[in-house]
RNA sequence: GGAGAGGUGGGUGAGUGGUUAAUACCAGCAGACUGUAAAUCUGCCGCUUCGGCUACGUAGGUUCGAAUCCUACCCUCUCCA
């Protein structure tokens, strides 16, 4: 009991409440753990991670996981953020963003302690009426609580009606699945407590909320997210995903072994003690990197990695798996810029033409000086692009 | 329904007839230095067949010339009811 309390405990932000939580896994029933995900972004990524992990602990416990994806809250919009119009999917979509979820979350979550339900389900039952009364549960003086719309509000921005009604049927998914816990970014924290207001008003024993904090993505300052695009997806290849996670800054590494790693906070004190008496952060970098690939592909992947790594930056040497795209040509010749566009390893002619200019382009190694460099059909070289694009490009 | 303010490049935000592909800041990219860290310095930062082309909400108009003036439309925000 007390390990169970302290697995679940370890990397969240707030539990609300512990003794609630306490009185649930006293019970020794199955709890019914709910989380819910974005139906529009089935690109997981370690932001994603951190949620994930908390909800693997519980299955760890033997309880069970709901992975709901709100399909139907999705046509409202979280207010949390912008407010841009989501676009309706089809259920085509749907069903094709599910099972990409599914071939990625389980990696981490446990297939048989798993279901994966959509909202829209006993959401698009409620019907009109049923919608005015849930509406009818909830108060405005109580929604304007919510940080974010008391910010609007006070600063005499607009906030949409239907906004209101984002917690509420958040809340009612609660309710529609008699959840016992339910996860989220801290983000949430208002979402997932209507939630428990809302059980309390159909006679359920209200969720226990817990809320894991928000992962800062390799920006260092921002939530982690596809839309800022700093974030590492968890089915990215290896060495990227590697040298990604090397990228970071120092601080940004605490952080990431705090909310990531799975090693002790024991072991992640000694790593800043020796970090403090000299030793190069890079090499404690090196660990967080090998265990997150190994984590999300094979073990030993890390491993090799680290030494592609070395090899790379250290003694400046190619890396050894290297793509080939092959180009067929019409002439006998084409610019470098546009093989540089056509192989997509710049996004434009004048970006190549640039980076030729400040030297930022290599072919076998050697820099390129002549911006108008023509490539003869039927050659075939490595063509390094800044320094983390290699291509090996056919003619 | 009435009154007013405004929509500029990824973001913030200058610019109110012409040296303006458009100030500045942030973000981003490349180079130097490093540990593919931070900080710092330097350069870049619409597209192009390198002739040009397309850009300041949309569509027209005035003008030798417009992001800047006029008209209509769309959108956003504020205040009053």
């Amino acid at each position: 009991m007390k390990e169970a309390l302290a697995l679940i405990k370890r990397g969240t932000d707030e539990i609300l409440t512990e003794s609630d939580l306490k009185k649930k896994l006293k019970s020794g029933k199955q709890l019914i753990i709910k989380a819910g995900f974005d139906p529009t972004a089935p690109d997981l990524h370690f932001g994603h991670t951190v949620l994930l992990n908390k909800l693997r602990h519980f299955q760890d416990l033997g309880h069970k996981v709901i992975f709901l994806i709100g399909d139907f809250t999705g046509q409202i919009g979280d207010p949390s953020g912008k407010n841009k119009t989501r676009p309706t999917l089809s259920s085509k979509e749907l069903t094709l963003n599910a099972k990409t979820y599914e071939k990625q979350v389980f990696k981490i979550l446990k297939k048989e302690l798993t279901e994966v339900k959509f909202n829209s389900e006993w959401c698009n039952k409620l019907g009109a009426a049923g919608m005015i009364s849930l509406a009818s549960k909830y108060n405005v003086a109580r929604m304007l609580e919510r940080d974010d719309f008391n910010k609007r509000y006070s600063a005499n921005q607009s906030i949409a009606v239907h906004e209101f009604l984002y917690p509420l049927v958040q809340g009612y998914d609660s309710v529609a699945l008699e959840a016992d816990v339910e996860c989220g970014g801290t983000d949430q924290k208002f979402n997932l407590l209507v939630g428990r207001e809302l059980q309390r008003t159909y006679d359920q024993e209200p969720q226990v909320v817990i809320t894991v904090p928000i992962l800062e993505g390799l920006d260092g300052t921002n939530k982690m997210s596809k839309s800022l695009d700093n974030f590492i997806a968890i089915d990215e290849e290896p060495n990227d995903m590697f040298g990604k996670i090397m990228s970071i800054s120092d601080t940004l590494m605490w952080r990431w072994f705090e909310l990531l790693s799975f090693i002790s906070d024991k072991e992640i004190k000694n790593l800043q003690k020796e970090a403090d008496s000299g030793k190069n952060p890079r090499d404690i970098k090196f660990i967080l990197a090998e265990e997150l690939v190994d984590r999300f592909h094979k073990e030993g992947d890390g491993k090799k990695c680290k030494e592609a790594f070395l090899k790379r930056f250290q003694k400046g040497q190619m890396p050894d798996d290297i793509p080939t795209f092959s180009l067929k040509l019409d002439t006998t010749s084409i610019p470098l810029v546009n093989l540089l566009k056509n192989a997509d390893m710049t996004s434009s002619t004048s970006e190549a033409m640039r980076l030729i200019k400040q030297g930022g382009v290599k072919i076998d190694s050697v820099k390129v000086e002549n911006p108008k460099l023509e490539i003869q059909k039927g050659s075939e070289a490595i063509y390094q692009v800044g320094k983390r694009k290699f291509l090996k490009i056919k003619t």
